[in-house]
DNA sequence: GTCTATACCAAGATAGAC
DNA sequence: GTCTATCTTGGTATAGAC
């Protein structure tokens, strides 16, 4: 597949590379790491193949830049959540800003298809010190004793499986799909549903 | 890496796809579903590329059947904790087996690389229908509320994520991984400990 | 049942024009 | 800054011998 791209307009760098690291945060989260290929993420982004590489010197050095983006965006968003005087405990307030990120698409599950390739030593290094940096997070800053820790962690890891495996799909026709997810997600289900399945798939967003 | 392989001895179909199902079940535990090929696989498994492919057709077919053995071993293990006589409640019975399955190298890491693989039509399939029998499981025969067989997964998923991250790698030199491998693995984890970083890494087994 | 040899394609990376 | 063209490698799968 060969990327047939209009002459595009030019732009600055770091605008570009932006837009690079979206498309290719949405491709390596549905396809991992080594099931990407650059065409693919030069496809979704609109430019040409040879210049994804360009920009980013090899795949791999675009996937650790993908996976330092989503930590820092993850971590920015827990920090905003912590300092919100929205409602409710500090846990779900964090929660809840993880919840919402699996609405952008591919960013949790992109960390997701980093975190379980160990074996890949520079993959690997970056996300043992990004987990561990989400965990000293919660810990230091958010101030949850280390069980509690440990758990939000468990369901994070949780959501991004179910939704890694996309159970979503198995929600109308699987009673048992229906409650897991709701288990998990709680409040935050039809939200998941609206991205994932369209809109419409749950019963009711707010009435 | 072409594999070399001394004339083989011959043996029943059913032993050698056994066989070959191990060594595939480590290779893609470490390096995911794409990121494996085929050929070294066969180096694992001591035959040559073309004879995997010739067992399993494909190595997407190749794939599933690891996942599925993988599944049956896994509800297998799960049975077998339930109707034991060992001490401690069904939970913990039954996360102790979970546990003892960690030093199955690749067993639950290849299922972890399925589950997050739902976008691949088929692999999705029996990614999604292999959970909810897990699922189904812990609630039906094991007899555990919804809310607690989720929390059983998510620890699950915690456990598999922090082995294929290999964050036992950094045990020693970093408290707070220290920290969380204890907590989540518990007394469980002086033989993940033996069974990673090989015997003598952590403080005692037995004394 | 198992191997060797090989066809064939896909994908990462480079060269160089514009 | 961005593309087209292309080199090169590696990897799945097939053919066919033993």
């Amino acid at each position: 597949m060969t990327t047939t791209t209009a002459p595009t307009t030019r732009m600055a760098s770091d605008e570009r590379r932006e837009l690079v690291l979206k498309a290719a945060t949405v491709v390596f989260g549905q396809r991992g790491y080594a099931g990407t290929t650059t065409d693919a993420v030069a496809a979704a982004a609109g430019v040409s193949q040879p210049y994804v590489v360009r920009i980013f010197g090899t795949k791999e050095k675009l996937f650790l830049a993908v996976l330092k983006r989503a930590l820092d965006l993850l971590l920015g968003s827990f920090r905003a959540a912590l300092a919100s005087d929205s409602p409710g405990t500090v846990g779900y307030r964090i929660g809840a800003a993880y919840v919402d990120l699996l609405s952008d698409r591919g960013l949790l599950l992109s960390l997701m298809h980093g975190f379980v390739l160990g074996a890949e030593p520079e993959i690997g290094r970056v996300a043992r010190c990004g987990f561990l940096d989400v965990y000293r997070f919660l810990k230091n800053e958010a101030g949850l004793p280390a069980a509690e820790a440990a758990d939000f962690l468990a369901h994070g890891m949780l959501m991004n499986t179910l939704v890694g495996m996309r159970m979503t799909d198995d929600y109308e026709s699987d009673p048992d799909a229906r409650e897991l997810l709701q288990g998990a997600l709680q409040t935050k289900l039809p939200l998941l549903l609206e991205v994932t399945n369209g809109p419409g798939s749950s019963a009711s967003t707010a009435s």
